[in-house]
DNA sequence: TATGAATGAGCCTTCATTCAT
DNA sequence: GATGAATGAAGGCTCATTCAT
């Protein structure tokens, strides 16, 4: 499922996921997951009702497969942009802001349902997937706390910056659109600009 | 409700909401809107699920009528804010940001609710309601634009970094705790740090 | 309530209901006894719900009133008609059955009520209002009955005539409209032919 | 559904409506459509809620399915019954009146539920239903404009008859019993008597 | 009588899920 | 995998009715 190689973090073919989790990430990005149906995701996914249920065992399943299949993805994409910079706080800090912009950016519905249906997950898949976006979050913390004690970035407040960069990122899915006024490479580059304000100053 | 006069945009007395939207509050920020049922609503309201159609006439209104309330209660405040300030950029700026950030700390349910339910508004209704949001950020808008148009505001994108701004603040709603492990006034003066780094680089 | 002494069977003032049977027969005859609420009924009756409750103890008794009501002045008026006839039964037949007629004309919501809602009553309720109604059918039964044993009709079934006669003028009530092609007395003169007809041959 | 070939019009099989109309005829029949709940339905099918839902979308078009059935079954046998007869008026309006009669009688309900839950139907279905009643209705009335034309009826008022006479024959479905006193084919007789009457005068 | 608030029971309908074929 | 039939539970909402004021 796209989890390219660390060379191509940059590029992003159109998403190839399983037609059921397609179709969830449709209707869940609509209307929810409580504001979905099993009927709703089968009319979508082509497929009868008992269909969805050949692959998945509960409503419940697909939100966590989907939830999952897109946390790593994200991931994956962070990884290997930091293993693409050279070992230097700044550019490890701008190439996976890049990295995080453009997710949300190319995937943007994915990014949009991941963030908005973790009070949907049962109690015990909702650990796993918040593990795994502390995991995340702890790539941004330790780039920029990095880059702090490197005396390249002057915030006083390295987490609260941190959390503010991953905040900005984050927030690209609930407006982006690809038709928008600004190509993406502009848009990225604003966007880098402004996260780095926020851990200079 | 809690509109109070200029003078005291910064006092935050406990929430005065009718009882339903109270319950409702509690609810959908727990829950989502499809997520909580009638029956748990009248429930946490204490009352039958009649008495709660007795109050309004439908789910859907409920909604409409707290996300209301909160942008009404936000827009007075910001408002307010503006009002208090001397005619000067910066200080529009700082006080504006103060509000908004306020505002998400300690109507910090509301603020989540609103933001995340705009999606299960009817169409009718999410029309009002995101006219009161546009009207919010045009604020925000101003006030950036005004700054580098007096030249203490570096940013060469007002309107990327006055959304941006937006972003950090509404983005407080998501993970601040009343317990948590920095005073209220702490956490306000480091966030306008950061939103400041976003308007001036 | 309208039950005219007996010289004036034939005239129809405007019915004198009370508010609230008035507003039931209206509801009632649209929508049906199940499809009516109280509701429905107290806004058509310019009452509140607890003034309704005021006058009938419940939807039941409205509706056992409304057709007692209805029953007694459809008696009363056949007393009226049989008593100001000649006693020669063709003229007592005549006399009925045009009182009957215009009954079903002037009084065509209340006797469609009436005839349609039987079934709604409670069982005990239901006693008491099929016995008036048998009251009805057994005078058409006799003034036919004594026709034929005076040798002026000729039909060999009486009582299947004397029934297909009130089916007759019930049925008046399922079509006719006050500003019909035909003028009342028109339409009264010709279904008496037709009565006529059912008990000749 | 027993629409039979045009030789056994008077024939009537058990009716063989499917399982759900089956159940709604029968509780339509005796409480109204608005007084019977879709659990009455259910349990009288011998099926869950929503198993009454797997064949019909609606209470609404239950309704209508089973006034539709009933409808086309009464216009198959009068097209059936007229087809079956001498091209000569006396015998067309014989022939249709029996037809009519039987029909009343052996689908008692049926034509019971059809002629008195018209109100209940949504004004679209309505519409369509009321139609095909018509189209009934002028059978009648042109197999009596047929035979004053030719002279052998004598009422001066074809159409009044015409509709007295369908009167008369819905009528029926009011009070027959399969076990009153009379056998049914005496009954059809009598009331072809009768029916005459109301054509002859 | 009106108003306002309330409720247990019940409404029509849909939910997620299952099973036989 | 599709189809068709089925279901317990729950959905939003309304019912007839009551009581305090």
């Amino acid at each position: 499922m796209t989890a390219p190689g660390s060379a191509d973090w940059r590029r992003y073919d159109p998403p190839d996921l399983p037609r059921v989790l397609d179709a969830a990430l449709q209707c869940f990005a609509e209307q929810g997951y409580h504001g979905t149906s099993i009927r709703d995701l089968a009319a979508t996914a082509g497929l009868s009702v008992p269909g969805v249920y050949h692959h998945y065992r509960s409503k419940q399943e697909i939100l966590l497969a989907l939830m999952m299949a897109v946390m790593d993805e994200l991931l994956a994409r962070s990884e290997a942009a930091l293993a693409s910079a050279p070992d230097e706080p700044s550019a490890r800090f701008d190439v996976l802001v890049e990295s995080l912009l453009r997710f949300h950016m190319f995937r943007r519905q994915q990014a949009f349902v991941a963030s908005s249906e973790i009070r949907s997950l049962a109690p015990e898949n909702r650990e796993a997937y918040v593990g795994r976006r502390d995991t995340q979050q702890r790539m941004i913390d330790d780039v920029v706390t990095a880059g702090v004690e490197a005396g390249v970035f002057g915030t006083p407040y390295p987490l609260d910056a941190a959390r503010a960069v991953s905040t900005l990122c984050v927030g690209v899915a609930s407006w982006y659109r690809e038709d928008g006024p600004l190509a993406p490479d502009e848009l990225v580059a604003r966007h880098l600009v402004l996260a780095r304000g926020l851990v200079q100053a």
